[in-house]
DNA sequence: TTGAAAGCGATACCAT
DNA sequence: ATGGTATCGCTTTCAA
C-alpha cells in the first residue's frame, strides 16, 4: 500500500495527501479529516526509502565504533546507549557500524551509500583516518573524543590530561609517594587512541610535579589481565602503594589481585582512575573515580549533531568536560604495607 | 553522482553498470573493466536509498529493545555487541530501536516504514504485544527469548526454567538448606518478562524437591537495591546460608551487603544465580553462575533471521540453551553463620 | 552483449 | 485549496 492508494481511497491527488501529512501546505480540514480516516484505516505508513530518495535525508544517524574484537566496555555500551537514547528524542533511528578503520566495509557503506544523514564517532584516535575522511567529504559527524587537532571537528570530549593528573593530585593529597598507571593495552597506545595518551601525559607530569615515584603498565581490558598487572607492579615495586587506572574493564582482575597480594582496599592500598560512573559503583569497595558522564556525553553529542544537520554552516562547536573525582570507598591515606620492605615478594 | 553519470563517462548504459555491478547479467570484460575504473575514479557507490526503493531490500536488520529507562545491564549489551557484530559479517547493517512496547514511535517506523528487512527483539514478555503485531504483518523477526506459546516463532532462547534448578540444586548439593531468590524488579515480573517468570518457577519447583526453605524478593536493577534486598533477606531469616540471584546488575550491591552483614563469600555465604560470563568474572570472587551465552545467542538470532530473510516460507526455527553451571569462586559448604541464631540481627 | 524505458513510492514545483 | 507531473537513483523487463 501506498501514498496513490491512499489519494484514490480519499479521491484526491498524491500530492495533496503528501501535503497533508507534512503540512508543508495548507489542506482544508475537510480534505484533511477525509485523508486522515482512510490512513488510519489502512494502517498506512510512509515508506521511508522512497522519501529518503526523494528528499535526501534518511533521518538517521549512524553510530561508529571499533568491533567488539574482545568485548565491549562498560563506558562503551553507555555511549551507545545514551546516544540511542537522545536520538530517540529528536525522531532519529540510530544505525550501528562496528568500524575502527576508514576503510571498513561498514564505515564505507554508512557515508558511501548515504544511509546516514549524520554520524557519531566512537574510540577516537589522535590521528584518525576515519575523520580525516568525512572532514574531507564534508560529511556532518560529531566525535566522543577530540583528535591532535580537534579545532575543525565537531566534539565532545574529556580533558584525560586533567583527569588523571586529578587523580594523582588525590593521592598525593593522601600521602602516597609511589603509585602506578595502569593505562589501556599497548596495542591502543600504538594505535594512538587519545584517551590513553593523554592519560598518560597527565599522569606522567603530575607525578613528576608532586616529585612522586611513577611507574607506567599497559595492561590488556579484561579482568585477568588487571590480575597479572598488579601483579607485575608490586613485583617491580613492593612499596607502591597505590595506583590510577584508565582501563575500566581490568578493574575487577585489579581488586582480586590487589586480594591475593593480602593488600586490602583501602587500608593499605588506595586505587583511583577514570571510569563510567555506574560501573565504578558495582566494584567492592566502590571506586573512588574521575566519573565518565558517559550518558551526558552521548546526550551531547547527538545534540550537537542535530545541530550540525539543521545548520550546515555552522562553525564547528564542542564541549570538553573535566568531571570532579567522585570520593567513595577505594583510597585512603598512605601505610606501608608489611610487604614492602626491600627485596620481599608480595 | 549517480549510476547515469558513471554510465555516461563510461560510455554505456545505466543497465549496464547495473549489472556489471550485480552481476545478475554478463558483461564482456572490456566494459566491466571501462566501468570499474570509471568508478574507482569517482569513488562512486551506489546510493542505499533508491537501491531500497528499486529492489525491496534494505540490508538493516532491526534490533528491538527496551528504552533504557534506567541502565542498560551488561548482559543486553553484550546482545547489542554480539548482534552487530554477527550482522556485519553477513553484510546487514543493524538499526537500533529502543522500544518496549507496541506503540513505541520508533517501533512503528522501524515496521511500517520497511526501514529494515527483519528484526531481532530482546527482553521477550510472556504476553508480548510487539511479537503479536509481527506476526499478523507475518514480519520476518526473531525473538532473543520465547513467549507463553512459542510454537509458532522464530527464536533463540535460554531455559530459564531448568538454569534456576540447576542453580539450587547446586546449592543443595552442598547442604544449603535455606535459601533466597533475587528476582528481576517486580514491574518487570508483572510486565510478564519471560527470564523473571521461569526463572522464579524453576527456583520454586526445584526448592521445593528437594525440600528447602526458600523465600523469593525481586529488587532493583542496580547495586544499591541489591545491597538493600541482602539486608532485607537477612532480616527476615538470618539463618540463610545461600542465594541464587537472577538480576545481574544487583550483583555489586549484593556482595557489599553481604560484606556489610559481615557474611563472607563463599566461607559462610554462597551465591550464584544466571549471569552473563564475562560479567560473572568481573566480581571478587568471582561467581559461580549459569553463564548466559549473550555472544552465541546473538549470533544465533542473526543467523535464524538471515535463513527466514532468503528463505521466506521456511517453517519456524529456534535453539533452547541450557548452558551448564561455571564453578568459580562463590559457592562452598554451607556453615551456620554465627549471626543466624534466633533473634539475632545482622 | 547491450540499450531503452517502466517502475519503486515518495516530494515539491508549476499550474489552475 | 487542489491536481498534474517531473524528479530522486537504482533495478529489471523487454527488445534488439
Amino acid at each position: 500500500m501506498n501514498i496513490g492508494e491512499i489519494a484514490r481511497r480519499a479521491g484526491v491527488s498524491r500530492s495533496t495527501v503528501s501535503y497533508a501529512l507534512s503540512g508543508k501546505r495548507p489542506v482544508s480540514d475537510d480534505t484533511r479529516q477525509k485523508i486522515q480516516r482512510v490512513i488510519d484505516e489502512l494502517g498506512y505508513r510512509p515508506n521511508a526509502s522512497a522519501r529518503a530518495l526523494a528528499n535526501g535525508r534518511t533521518s538517521t544517524l549512524g553510530l561508529v565504533f571499533p568491533p567488539a574484537g574482545t568485548h565491549y566496555t562498560g563506558m562503551q555500551l553507555d555511549f551507545i546507549g545514551s546516544v540511542v537514547e537522545a536520538a530517540a528524542a529528536y525522531d532519529y533511528d540510530v544505525l550501528l557500524s562496528p568500524s575502527g578503520a576508514d576503510s571498513d566495509r561498514s564505515f564505507q557503506r554508512l557515508l558511501g551509500e548515504r544511509r546516514v544523514d549524520g554520524a557519531i564517532l566512537m574510540e577516537i584516535r589522535l590521528q584518525d583516518d576515519r575523520i580525516d575522511h568525512l572532514v574531507a567529504e564534508n560529511f556532518p559527524a560529531v566525535c566522543i573524543g577530540r583528535t591532535a587537532q580537534p579545532d575543525g571537528d565537531w566534539w565532545v570530549g574529556l580533558d584525560h590530561t586533567a583527569l588523571a593528573a586529578a587523580c594523582v593530585d588525590h593521592l598525593a593529597d593522601l600521602g602516597h609517594r609511589r603509585i602506578a598507571l595502569v593505562n589501556r593495552p599497548e596495542r591502543m597506545l600504538r594505535a594512538g587512541y587519545e584517551s590513553a595518551h593523554r592519560g598518560l601525559d597527565g599522569f606522567t607530569k603530575a607525578a613528576a610535579e608532586r616529585g612522586l615515584t611513577a611507574r607506567t603498565y599497559n595492561c590488556g581490558d579484561d579482568a585477568p589481565s588487571g590480575h597479572v598487572c598488579v601483579e607485575q607492579i608490586l613485583r617491580d615495586d613492593p612499596a607502591t602503594t597505590a595506583l590510577v587506572t584508565l582501563n575500566e574493564a581490568a578493574l575487577g582482575g585489579i581488586y582480586r589481585g590487589l586480594a591475593a597480594a593480602g593488600r586490602h582496599v583501602p587500608r593499605d592500598f588506595s586505587v583511583t582512575g577514570v571510569v563510567a560512573g555506574r560501573w565504578a559503583e558495582t566494584v567492592t569497595p566502590q571506586l573512588t573515580a574521575a566519573d565518565v558522564p558517559a550518558e551526558q556525553m552521548g546526550h551531547l553529542a547527538v545534540e550537537l549533531l542535530v545541530e550540525r544537520l539543521d545548520h550546515p554552516e555552522a562553525a564547528p562547536r564542542h564541549h570538553l568536560l573535566t568531571p570532579p573525582i567522585s570520593l567513595r570507598a577505594s583510597t585512603g591515606p598512605a601505610h606501608t604495607h608489611p610487604d614492602a620492605g626491600p627485596g620481599s615478594n608480595a
